[in-house]
DNA sequence: TTTAAAACGTACAGACTTGTCTGTTTTCTG
DNA sequence: CAGAAAACAGACAAGTCTGTACGTTTTAAA
C-alpha cells in the first residue's frame, strides 16, 4: 500500500480523529502524529484547525453522499428510495457504534468565531434536503406538498441519527423509517 | 436581590456557560469568575468539571419539564397536549436563538472518559419519553401502537430540535409538529 | 466567646493548546 | 546537475486547561 501525500495523510487523519474522539478532543498535535506529517508540512497545507474541518466536513459530505447514492441504486426511484435511506443509516451506523453525525457532533460545541464551519454543515444538509425532494418529485401524485414532506423527512432523519446515539441503539432509526412510511401514504 | 450561595451561584455561572458558549468552550477559571466564588471553594463543592456539568444537567431537565407542563396545562390531556409540544418547543427556542438542547449539545463532543455525563442524558430522555408515552395513553384508542408512536414523536422531538438548531429557523419545528398530527391520524 | 467550617485570593504544578520559526534534509523539476 | 520547493525535526511563544495548596479572613454554630 502506498502511502498518500502530505495533505491526503493529514485529512485521512483529521477525519478519523474529529469523527471518532470529538473535534475539541483532536488537536493539532495528535493530528500531525498520526499523519506522520512535520507540524511546519500541516501549516502549509492548511492556516489553522479550522480549515483542516472545513474540508474533512465537505470531503466526507461527499463520500457519505456516494455511499448513500450507491446503497439506493438497488431501488426504485423515488418514495422508495427516499424510505430506503433509514436502512442505509441502520447499516451504516451500526458500524461506528451509533458515533452519530460528523456535522451535528461538530457545531454543537465550537469557538464562536468559527463560523465557516456553521456554514458547511449548513450546505451539506441543504444538499441533503435537495436530494430528498428531487427524488419525491419523482414519483410522487401532484396532490402530495413534496417541499413539507421533505421538511419533515430531514426532521426525522436528523432526529434518527442524534437519538441513535444518545441511546447507542438502532430502534430510533427503525421508528423513524416507519414514521417516513406512514407520512408518504 | 440577595445574592445566592456560593453552590447556587456556581450551578447558575456554569449553567449559563455550558448552554451557551458550550461545555468545552467553558473553563473553570470562567465559571469561578463569572459565578465571583473563588476556586477552592469550587472544588470544596464539586469534585471536578464533569460533576457540575452533571448537576447542570439535571437541574435543567427538572426545569424544562416544569416550565413545559405548565406550557401544556391549558392543553386537554392526551394526543393534544402531545401535539402542544412542538409549539413548546418553538416558544423556547426562538427565545434562545435556536441554540438546540443542552443535552445534545454536551453528549457529542466530550472526553471519553467521562460517562457520567452520558448516562444523565439517557436518563433524561428516557424521562420525557415516558411523559410522551403517559399522554397517548390517556386518550389513544386500544387498536393504536402509543408504545410505537411514543418512539416516532422522540425522533421527531430530538430531529427538530437540531435541525432548527443547525438552520437557525423555525421550519423544522413546524414540520416535526405537522408530521405528529398525521401520525397521530 | 471559643472553635470549627467555609470562603477567600492567589500562587503554583503540569500538561495541554494553536501556531510560528529555524535550520536541515529530502524530493522534484527545469 | 543546479536550484527551488517541500518536508522534516524540534524548539519556542503565549496562552489555555484542570486541579491542588497555601495562608488569611469571614461566617456560623456550640
Amino acid at each position: 500500500m502506498i502511502k498518500e501525500n502530505v495533505k491526503d495523510r493529514i485529512i485521512s487523519a483529521a477525519s478519523e480523529l474529529f469523527y471518532f474522539d470529538g473535534y475539541n478532543q483532536t488537536g493539532i498535535n495528535k493530528i500531525i502524529e498520526k499523519a506522520e506529517v512535520s507540524k511546519d508540512s500541516m501549516y502549509r497545507h492548511f492556516r489553522s484547525k479550522e480549515a483542516i474541518a472545513v474540508v474533512y466536513l465537505e470531503q466526507r459530505h461527499k463520500a457519505w453522499i456516494t455511499d448513500m447514492t450507491n446503497y439506493l441504486s438497488v431501488k426504485p426511484a423515488g418514495q422508495e428510495r427516499v424510505i430506503a435511506i433509514f436502512d442505509y443509516l441502520n447499516h451504516w451506523l451500526s458500524q461506528v457504534d451509533y458515533r452519530g453525525c460528523g456535522f451535528q457532533n461538530i457545531i454543537t460545541d465550537i469557538p464562536k468565531d468559527q463560523n465557516s464551519i456553521k456554514e458547511v454543515v449548513r450546505k451539506c444538509k441543504d444538499d441533503m434536503h435537495r436530494f430528498i425532494l428531487d427524488e419525491l418529485n419523482k414519483t410522487s401524485s401532484e396532490s402530495m406538498d413534496t417541499k413539507e414532506i421533505s421538511n419533515e423527512i430531514m426532521v426525522l432523519i436528523e432526529g434518527a441519527i442524534m437519538l441513535s446515539q444518545i441511546q447507542k441503539a438502532n430502534w430510533p432509526l427503525v421508528a423513524a423509517k416507519k414514521a417516513c412510511e406512514r407520512l408518504l401514504k
